[in-house]
DNA sequence: ACAACGCATTGACGGTTGTCAATGGGTATG
DNA sequence: CATACCCATTGACAACCGTCAATGCGTTGT
């Protein structure tokens, strides 16, 4: 996090475009992650599940906050389709926990979280 | 991170809502960040800002990117608004910069990055 | 004064998102 | 079998988002 005190000299026309140092295929990646903890309700369970030391159903969230159950659905998948958590049917319910095998990225980012 | 074995027993009509640890108004700065970071653009912004040693001006981005004026200032109004960059203005430029008294669950969730 | 440059704002457009009602499928209980 | 429960999917709708063309404004250089 570097410190900037001063304003660079600057010439007419003459830009300094940044290096990019984010390889492209990151970027995407990591721009899905971010959109998939993006929204409260989404952003809660994730913290919710990091912080759980037993897997949460469905039913827990529609519990939790205050929303319909399709929409409850909708939001775990977005989940899971963002590759952070795993979904373990038992019975008549759905265990969904952060991804055993979650990246390295995608870890520090909710671990930065709440 | 907890790691959670095996599948708690469950009741039929007993739900288990998980206590939300995080306090509703810094769920919602967190997902203004959030929000603000989940764009490809916006996310290689943020952090060559985060890296860079010196303001950068929004000719340097729009030298950048292959996006038009305009958007990339809209781009970085969002940044802007969402409370992660500063600008100053200089002549003809007008020079981003990380706020200088950034939060630090702003700060965490920036260097999570990349 | 005039032209060129850097930037923000506006208006418009298609695409995405969050939400719910309705539906259906699967599993346990009576 | 019938009922109740848990959950996913579909369809629909309003709201939001990313992008650009056009425009305007302030600053610098000729």
């Amino acid at each position: 996090m570097a410190k900037a005190a001063t304003l660079p000299e600057r010439e007419r026309g003459v830009c300094c475009p940044p290096t990019l140092k984010v390889r492209p295929e990151r970027v995407e990646g990591t721009t899905e992650i971010l959109k998939a903890l993006a929204d409260p309700t989404r952003l809660q369970m994730a913290i919710a599940l990091r912080d759980a030391d037993q897997p949460v159903c469905v039913c827990d969230f529609t519990a939790t906050f205050d929303l319909s159950q399709p929409t409850v659905s909708h939001h775990m998948a977005r989940l899971r389709e963002a590759g952070l958590v795993e979904v373990t049917k038992k019975g008549i319910w759905s265990f969904y926990r952060l991804r055993s095998d979650l990246p390295l990225g995608a870890r520090r980012i909710l671990e930065a979280l709440g």
